[in-house]
RNA sequence: GGCGAGAUAGCUCAGUUGGCUAGAGCACACGGUUCAUACCCGUGGUGUCGAGGGUUCAAAUCCCCCUCUCGCUACCA
């Protein structure tokens, strides 16, 4: 196999706040599929996964499990590591964020970034503005005030290190101009220019002090590294890259990275800080990011609390790994979301893998056995008729190949799904049970079962990078070994004389839907039941298992406040006399409410949950005081209380018992 | 509000720089076949190519406008 160079291809690092989903497994599976391959087309491929440990939401929910946040990380990554391994995933290095060498390399390119002035010490004064939570520099303000909001910003309560974007965003857009194969699909280049490169890119805050659980800057330790500047670094520390110039002879072969792949969510990061970073390191630039869509739940939308989600590992359960690799790559298309639900999956289960390509292998094994005695001999009596076969079987490792290169999966896996419809429709073409019965057509019979036989295992050898066990089973059933890629162009590489197995096995069998879909009801009824039994316990460490319903909200300590902080402010009851929705506004209500004698007109970005009618009538807790301001151009002269879960969902906040508009709240 | 993408057969989608009777897969119906996992092969669509207008010999494909969906972003006091 000829050597065509190195292949250096990642996943993003998987978050380890709580089991992957469905949705997050696909990347992996999606890896593997182009590092199998790209393995199997001859490059020397390396391939990283990891987790993201780090961060203040872990921080939460191992103070919420009772245990350390290493001793969370350790478990969820475990779990994630032995889901990408049930998914058989062939990656070649696992990285951890919380891993020493990870973890020091991080620091000296904080403080290598510090020492060359590209990062800096927040300044003191007029800098913060509290209600956008936002810190801003000097050269952001506009009119000395706050960008966003333009009110007043005030002495930050914390210093912050930022990190000076527009130093090298000159140099990014102009990289992203010159190489537009850099940012994949590029509609998402597009939404990354418009959004955020040309109208500017503001400072980022590369340091957090509200939290504890995140590498040390060593120089500073009240602050912990973000979590960004953190996670992205592991695509180079992975591989041995060190700060001081000891980088590894590993590093200096595969770096800059040939792929990143990643979700279409966390592109922004990937494009924009993640090369400035490597800019500022003085390292080259990743090839390519491509953000791929999401498998969204086709059934309803998927949902802890519905407890209908759905997880790779009970995909596996019910169809094996193979059966669920092939659906996820299939289904994704290559830029719009795809669609998953148990029927969707059953249909593709039936009609491509029992239906075209189990049935074929299984016919095929029986017909070797029940006219040759297993033997698959090619005595070379042709036909025309064999042609377009030999033509289709031929030209498909090419046309894969074509998709490949354009990370056309889906479409790939198509073309190898044509080599095994062309066989079955050869069959019907053939008909070896009518050669069968004419003694004179013996040696035809032969060839015909020969020529399939190399169909089939010509389709078999270019599926083994996306399904790779079945691709394995099916050699095995004709007592042989996948091709290499670059045998594929010729026809007849099948050894004539050997023996298959006796009875063929079934790779794949039909699927009842309607049966599986109970068994799959039955399955989610019985693990709700045993979670409210749990959480009725009050047993709210699950960590490493996202599935838990009734998971607690972590409640946040803000600083204390003294009586007469909450003293100035004021809340009333107030009835909304009347309620419109804002034009050319998503989100926003404006009522009149009713406060005493007199009406003040709120806005609130609730029309999710409330209709304008809804509205009208309710009496709603008001804070009265709080400075006007204007949204979407509509004034507002206060607040509408509400209470938030931890999905966004809102509710307002009446009062327990009729009370006039006006009354006062203490 | 800003920017962008999309709206094609029951479903999921292809349709290159405008050009022959608008396609594929799935599902469905009928026919054929029996080696095989009730499978495989063949045949079957009168689809207003979202609505309206325009350019052109010719438009799903270009222009304008409208409706709806989606994405990113801002805003959700």
């Amino acid at each position: 196999m000829s050597n065509k160079g190195k292949y250096y291809i990642t996943t993003a690092i998987a978050y380890t706040s709580g089991k992957p989903h469905i949705g997050n497994s696909y990347e992996i599976v999606l890896a593997d599929a182009i590092a199998r391959y790209k393995r199997k087309d001859g490059y020397d491929v390396w391939f990283q996964t990891g987790t993201d440990e780090h961060g203040q939401k872990i921080e939460e929910k191992a103070a919420a499990a009772g245990v350390t946040p290493k001793e969370f990380v350790d478990q969820v990554s475990g779990t994630i590591k032995e889901l990408w391994n049930l998914m058989d995933t062939s990656y070649d290095h696992f990285i951890r964020t919380t891993d020493d060498y990870h973890e020091k390399q991080v620091q000296k390119i904080f403080k290598k970034f510090y020492d060359q002035g590209d990062i800096y010490k927040g300044a003191y004064e007029g800098l913060y503005c509290t209600p956008c939570e936002s810190f801003w520099t000097e050269s952001q303000l506009v009119d000395g005030k706050c960008p966003d909001c333009g009110r007043e910003v005030i002495p930050a309560k914390e210093e912050a290190y930022f990190f000076k974007m527009s130093k090298y965003a000159d140099r990014l857009i102009e990289h992203i101009n010159t190489h537009p194969e850099f940012i994949q699909p590029v509609s998402r280049k597009n939404e990354m220019m418009n959004n955020f490169l040309l109208p500017g890119l503001q400072d980022l805050c590369v340091s957090r002090t509200s939290f504890k659980w995140g590498i040390p800057v060593d120089f500073d330790d009240k602050h912990v590294v973000y979590v960004w500047l953190d996670a992205l670094t592991n695509y180079i520390t992975g591989i041995g890259y060190d700060t001081d110039g000891g980088s590894s002879e590993q590093y200096k072969k595969l770096w800059p990275a040939d792929l990143h792949l990643i979700g279409k969510d966390i592109i922004r990061f990937h494009t924009i800080y993640w090369p400035i970073f490597l800019m500022a390191m003085g390292e080259e630039l990743p090839k390519q990011v491509f953000g791929h869509p999401w498998l969204l739940q086709g059934d309803g939308k998927m949902s802890k609390s519905k407890g209908n989600v759905i997880y790779a590992d009970d995909l596996v359960s019910f169809f094996g790994v193979d059966a669920v690799r092939y659906f996820v790559l299939h289904e994704m298309p290559f830029e719009n979301d795809g669609t998953i639900s148990w029927e969707l999956i059953i249909e593709r289960i039936n009609s491509d893998l029992a239906n075209t390509l189990g049935n074929l292998v299984n016919r095929t094994i029986s017909m070797s056995n029940k006219y040759f005695g297993g033997i698959v001999e090619n005595k070379g009596v042709e036909d025309v008729m064999d042609a377009d076969l030999k033509a289709v079987v031929s030209e498909a490792y090419r046309k894969v190949e074509e998709k490949m290169d354009s990370l056309r999966v889906a479409d790939a896996l198509t073309e190898i799904f044509a080599v095994f419809k062309r066989c079955n429709k050869y069959i019907d073409e053939t008909e070896p049970w009518v050669l069968a019965k004419d003694d004179s057509k013996k040696d035809r019979l032969a060839t015909v079962l020969y020529n399939l036989a190399e169909g089939i295992l010509t389709g078999a050898s270019l599926l083994e990078p996306f399904m790779p066990a079945t691709a394995k089973k099916i050699a095995e059933q004709f007592n042989t070994s996948l091709a290499a890629f670059d045998e594929l162009g010729s026809f007849g590489h099948y050894a004539s004389g050997t023996k298959v197995v006796e009875k063929p096995e079934i790779l794949f069998a039909r699927l009842d839907a309607k049966e599986v879909v109970e068994k799959v009801d039955a399955m989610f009824a019985e693990r709700k039941a045993a979670e409210d039994t749990a959480s009725g316990n009050g047993a709210v460490g699950d960590a490493g298992d996202g599935a838990s319903a009734g998971q607690e909200i972590t409640v946040e300590l803000k600083e204390e406040i003294s009586y007469e902080d909450f003293d100035k402010m004021q809340f009333v009851v107030g009835e909304i006399i009347k309620c419109e929705e804002v034009p050319k506004s998503k989100k926003l209500l404006c009522s009149q409410v009713k406060v005493g004698s007199q009406v003040k007109q709120i806005v609130s970005g609730i029309k999710q949950y409330y209709s304008v009618e809804e509205m009208v009538g309710k009496k709603v807790m008001v804070l009265l005081n709080l400075k006007p301001a204007k949204l979407a151009g509509v004034l507002s002269e206060g607040m509408l209380l509400c209470a938030e879960d931890q999905n966004g969902n809102l509710a307002l906040m009446t009062p327990e018992k009729e009370m006039p508009a006006g009354a006062e709240i203490c």
